[in-house]
DNA sequence: TTGATATATCGAGATTTATCAATATGTTTG
DNA sequence: CAAACATATTGATAAATCTCGATATATCAA
């Protein structure tokens, strides 16, 4: 499932519809929208984003209420590279 | 360590001692070097081998009594190229 | 301030994984 | 063939992982 999570980041307008307030997605998905897709509880996508984050695959960004999360294409791609 | 496993099979000659049957690694190196060099118990490597096999990322050949496993390049290039 | 909404944390159960010892099977050699 | 050696299979246990519901915390909006 992180995988897929990493792969819908890859180009958010593909997979999720538009933010309401925050009108784009340069800093990438809202927690929830995440959350619906993948079916999970809101816990354990609350708990997975805040591992990869921690773990340097993606960055979040607080925006109110909301967090958002988008890749972190530099450490993504040394991970791709090492295992490669 | 399966992944240390792997990594060894890029240049067997970097990281086993010479066989002493077959004088090459061209089919790769045998279980026994293998369980040797992690210090897991021979059950579990030949069942990590075997896995692994299953999978496609080590090719296996049987000469006499030994089993000598190297990596198939192909499918860990796809697979690597998937993860990408 | 309060209620509503978004996210985070905690504790727990079910499932999966890592790993072993024991044993079985296959192969060579004297 | 029988002993010796290499590998495979089985059954088991401890540890890790997945995932949840319940609850806590943070933030906005009225």
């Amino acid at each position: 499932m992180r995988l897929k999570i990493l792969n819908w980041l890859r180009r958010p307008e593909d997979h999720f519809p538009p933010h309401n307030v925050v009108k784009h997605f340069n800093d990438g998905v809202c927690a929830t929208y995440i959350q619906e897709k993948t079916n999970l509880s809101q816990s354990t996508i609350s708990t997975y984003l805040s591992m990869m984050e921690k773990c340097g695959l993606l960055i979040s960004t607080r925006h109110g209420k909301w967090s958002y999360f988008k890749r972190n294409e530099k450490l993504i791609a040394q991970y791709a590279n090492t295992l490669k």
